[in-house]
DNA sequence: ACTTGGTTTTGAACACGTTCAGAAAAGGAC
DNA sequence: GTCCTTTTCTGAACGTGTTCAAAACCAAGT
């Protein structure tokens, strides 16, 4: 057993380390195995697809992510501060793979993909992520109507998805147009959230929600 | 020239047929070659890459989706329910694709591709798109606040992507979810309008808008 | 008719992700 | 130690998108 577990972290760490070095086009199967000093055939009796290593590395940044927020949140009890720390945790966390992002995404973002963020094969890894933005809605003291608040979280990430798809296309130098997207963002979901308390925003927020609830089923 | 323009037109055809047919995966040029009796360097010297027939696909469908909104805008003067006609509008242009989409979809999403809809190679097509949406809202009659109504156009292009991206991985029954989603959206875009002459949305609104314009440089 | 220069077409070749039949190694059971 | 089963590993082979040197074709110009 020990055996086969040093085989398989011996790939990870090979493949990761390449991913990062060359990016994801550049990183073969091949190469993998010649740095792994093992044979092609023995890579994919561990890994049964290529996007599969990829996965690894996901899971890797989501752990990296986890523990950027525990750091980060501090003391800090207000729901719009809280979210700008996840959100730019998450691009910290993000960070050294931004050269290999274009092609991670368009491995990732067929549905078919073993990597599809929204596909069946990652349900375990989109709920770790979801619990990063769970802990930031928890952790705050904010009044939130509990229709909203029970939806919020997910609807967070969603809207992380979207800042890291922005981050992909973000050349500017240390991607510093994602991170003052963020912080703006947090800030302008801080000044809207209280009104949402507001009797007429009742009705619109309720049919968002309501949709959302629909559009997910 | 004829000549040229009857290889090229045969390479399109056979290509997008073939799309359609079997979807991207299964779509393969040596099959596009021996459907159009050329070789498969031929199908190179006309088009650099996979790719390229995928955005010759999109022209066409963008075609579809002009021709059906210009009939379908009628005598409709509410911007809700002209950009109910432009979304369901688009979603049926797409309709025949929907088993293709999620190769046309990676094909498109990667930054380095020169088929991104981002991407500085299709400017023209996008713009066309975005035209679509400016024709939505031209015609209307509604009060719209002027630093609004100038971007609007290119943010309704930009929900119109997301629920491209929805409709990609609904997989309901002739994607009833994305019509349904792309309807009530609408309706609620509709209500929440004239909230944003209030006087104290504009704060939010303004700020909102700079945002987007932030990171759109 | 013959050359010339450009356009169009060919098919073999390359590297890639992935598959697979089978070899090698690793444990037990006796 | 010897046999048997299961786990681990190998390397050749397949089909893919893409490249490229060379062939074939074509339209003038002389």
């Amino acid at each position: 057993m020990a055996k086969s577990d040093e085989t398989r972290a011996k790939i990870t760490e090979t493949a990761i380390a390449s991913f990062r070095e060359r990016g994801y086009d550049q990183t073969t199967i091949r190469l993998i195995a010649n740095e792994a000093n093992i044979s092609v055939g023995n890579a994919y009796y561990y890994f049964p697809t290529k996007n599969h290593l990829v996965q690894e590395l996901y899971l890797r940044v989501q752990d990296d992510h986890r523990l950027r927020v525990a750091e980060g949140f501090g003391t800090t009890k207000d729901l719009a501060k809280r979210l700008e720390i996840a959100l730019l945790s998450g691009l910290d966390a993000l960070a050294p793979y931004h050269d290999a992002a274009p092609g991670f995404l368009s491995a990732a973002i067929s549905p078919t993909s073993a990597v599809s963020p929204f596909g069946p094969d990652s349900v375990a890894p989109r709920e770790m992520a979801i619990e990063v933005f769970q802990m930031a809605v928890d952790g705050s003291t904010n009044a939130i109507p509990s229709e909203l608040k029970a939806q919020l979280p997910e609807l967070l990430w969603m809207a992380y998805m979207g800042l890291a798809l922005y981050w992909v296309y973000d050349n500017s130098a240390g991607q510093a147009k994602s991170r003052r997207l963020a912080s703006r963002a947090s800030g302008l979901f801080g000044t809207v959230l209280p009104l949402a308390r507001l009797p007429f925003a009742r009705g619109p927020l309720n049919e968002l929600l309501a949709m959302i609830a629909e559009a997910r089923s």
